[in-house]
RNA sequence: GCCCUCGUAGCUCAGUCGGAUAGAGCGACCGCCUCCUAAGCGGUAGGCCGUGGGUUCGAUUCCCGCCGAGGGCACCA
């Protein structure tokens, strides 16, 4: 029996005491079934007679009685206790919890899978650097926890693409030509330009690839070598987030919108919701309405469109492509555009609580030995994409930052990082994972085919048994909660927890026959645990983008 | 000045749509491998959950003030 099935259960027997005029009539309210956190308080605790009292002449404990009792009528529950004020405890048969390692062998990849965002078309935008540079550890940061919420939602039933908005207009790509330009010639690069290293690499390769560019006039040779500079960059971002799993289903370029007529789509779009105004030889768009604190610019009085403008436009253009959610993930150097762009949303004609939703990723802080090191382009000490994947992996390096809310400022030492390796908690999770999947390769070297023995699920009874179970029992409404509130670091988190339920349980229950021990029902059944656990395990690091050794 | 995020063990951080005794890893200390992976398990030490109020059966969680940290407030991109 699953939780889910459980609270259904609940809910029932609440529906019937309404029916019955125990509690007044409303609204059903929501029962969750809790894992508690003792064992003293069962398998699963329910605190919704509690809530339900309000509505009852019954104090809390008497109510929780009568659920108690009913509850306990129900085949497949042991037992069902009012506890403290008015909870009630729940402990099923080992027979009904056992059964679940059969749901999710059956289940395999799926899983964990679920329903709660079906039906929903999702946009998921993250990174958009600009493609005048490497690819630094911030952006890395995005890379993982945008690709992971990608992954979640899509797990729980939504339809997901994921997009990169490449800047690839504006002053900042001049400048980034005329960098490359002055490295390649042999001058300084200008005070407001790029002064990295790479800079020097990228002029070098150019120059490389075609001797004759910087032969040409100065005008035509800042285009050619700004556009050869974003060639260049922009493939390497791209070839690095490939090594670091994180595949793109859109590049969406800047310039594009503008070419395709979209900034027009757009703002006629803006014109016909009524939200623009002219003032002072600007065109503005009328953002307060909705929550901004300052109205934006659109037009500018030289008839230059701003950056909003683009921004307004590609949101358009989103829900345009069938999209009914915008997510964006911007750092927190970008918080203040929050309210800017859901009152896009409105502007358009859109519900910004439905159509749109700004998550803010707050900075990674990096130390060096406990000393904090400054991330400078100028200076030279930016951590990249690349630099953190060859010192520490990709698994190490995805599920690290990974692991923590987005929203909450990051802290990683780099030495850290890189000599604790073995202490990362990635490899306790790959360690059970690898310790399963070594169980069921020496069952099978044993000759033993536990798909097709006969699986008593009653003999799973043990203390660490009915925990592991219970744990493994979690895991769906851990990816039902990650999608929802767009926190895949949750899923770490219950695997970690996964991962201490299965080593403490392999620690005292010995699974294979050993010497020349029979094969007992109790094997067999072990082995449909650790089955599943091994599901369970590989399924969540998936969603996170981690792979699942079956050795280490 | 206004707005956003944050303040939990020595360090890095979970937990909080109000619930039963506040957790993990690292660091410190003590135990456990004749047998399925010891990258593991068990134990000890370590906390006015920043602070002062409020809401209620119950607050680390919700509301307000204060203190402290970081970030943002362009006809820039």
């Amino acid at each position: 029996m699953t939780p889910d099935q459980l609270a259904t259960a609940v809910s029932g027997l609440v529906a019937d005491l309404m029916a019955e005029g125990v509690v007044a009539l409303g609204d059903l309210p929501e029962v969750r079934m809790e894992r508690p956190k003792s064992r003293d308080h069962g398998d699963y605790a329910t605190n919704v007679a509690l809530g339900l009292s309000k509505r009852s002449t019954l104090p809390p404990r008497e109510l929780a009685g009568i659920i108690a009792g009913r509850l306990a009528q129900i085949p497949g529950i042991a037992t069902a206790e009012v506890a403290g004020p008015g909870f009630v405890n729940v402990r099923l048969d080992s027979a009904t919890q056992g059964e679940l390692a059969r749901t999710v062998v059956a289940a395999g990849d799926l899983w964990g899978h679920g329903t709660a965002l079906s039906g929903r078309v999702v946009n998921v935008e993250f990174i958009s650097a600009n493609p005048t540079g490497p690819l630094h550890l911030g952006h890395t940061r995005w890379a993982a926890v945008g690709d992971a919420i990608a992954r979640v939602i899509a797990a729980a039933g939504a339809t997901v693409t994921t997009e990169f908005y490449v800047n690839d207009r504006g002053v900042q790509m001049d400048k980034f030509g005329a960098s490359v330009m002055a490295a390649a010639n042999g001058r300084p690069v200008p005070d407001d330009g790029y002064h990295g290293g790479y800079i020097l690499d990228l002029a070098a390769q150019i120059v490389a690839d075609d001797p004759t560019i910087t032969s040409l006039p100065d005008d035509e040779q800042l285009i050619a070598f700004r556009e050869a500079a974003y060639a260049v960059q922009l493939a390497q971002q791209k070839q690095v987030l490939d090594l670091f799993r994180t595949h793109f289903d859109v590049w969406y370029s800047e310039r594009s919108l503008y070419e395709s007529g979209a900034v027009e789509r757009g703002l006629a779009r803006l014109r016909e919701q009524g939200h623009m105004f002219e003032q002072e030889g600007a065109t503005w768009l009328r953002t307060t309405d909705f929550g901004d604190d300052k109205d934006r610019v659109l037009v500018k009085t030289d008839g230059e469109y701003t950056y909003f403008a683009a921004d307004t436009a590609y949101y358009v253009d989103k829900r345009a492509r069938g999209f009914d959610l915008a997510i964006y993930l911007l750092g927190a150097d970008h918080h203040g555009y929050v309210n800017r762009l859901r009152a896009v949303a409105a502007c358009a004609g859109d519900d910004m609580d439905e159509n749109i939703e700004v998550l803010i990723g707050q900075m990674v802080k990096i130390t060096r030995g406990g000393e904090e090191v400054k991330l400078s382009k100028r200076a030279g000490t930016i951590v990249t994409l690349d630099d953190l994947v060859e010192e520490v992996g990709v698994d190490a390096a995805r599920y690290t930052l990974s692991r923590y809310p987005a929203d909450s400022p990051l802290t990683l030492d780099l030495e850290e990082m890189t000599k604790a390796t073995n202490d990362n908690p990635v490899f306790y999770v790959q360690y059970a994972h690898a310790r399963i999947a070594s169980v069921l390769r020496n069952a099978a070297e044993l000759g033993i085919d536990w798909r097709s023995e006969e699986f008593d699920p009653a003999l799973l009874d043990h203390e660490r048994e009915n925990n592991l179970l219970g744990m493994i029992g979690e895991f769906p409404r851990i990816v039902a909660g990650a999608a929802e509130l767009r926190e895949p670091h949750r899923v770490a988190r219950y695997l970690e927890d996964l991962a201490t339920a299965y080593h403490r349980f392999y620690d005292v229950c010995w699974v294979l026959p050993r010497g020349d021990e029979d094969l007992a029902g109790i094997h067999v059944a072990r082995l449909w645990l650790c089955a599943a656990a091994r599901q369970t395990i590989a399924n969540g690091l998936d969603l996170l983008g981690v792979s699942a050794p079956d050795r280490m």
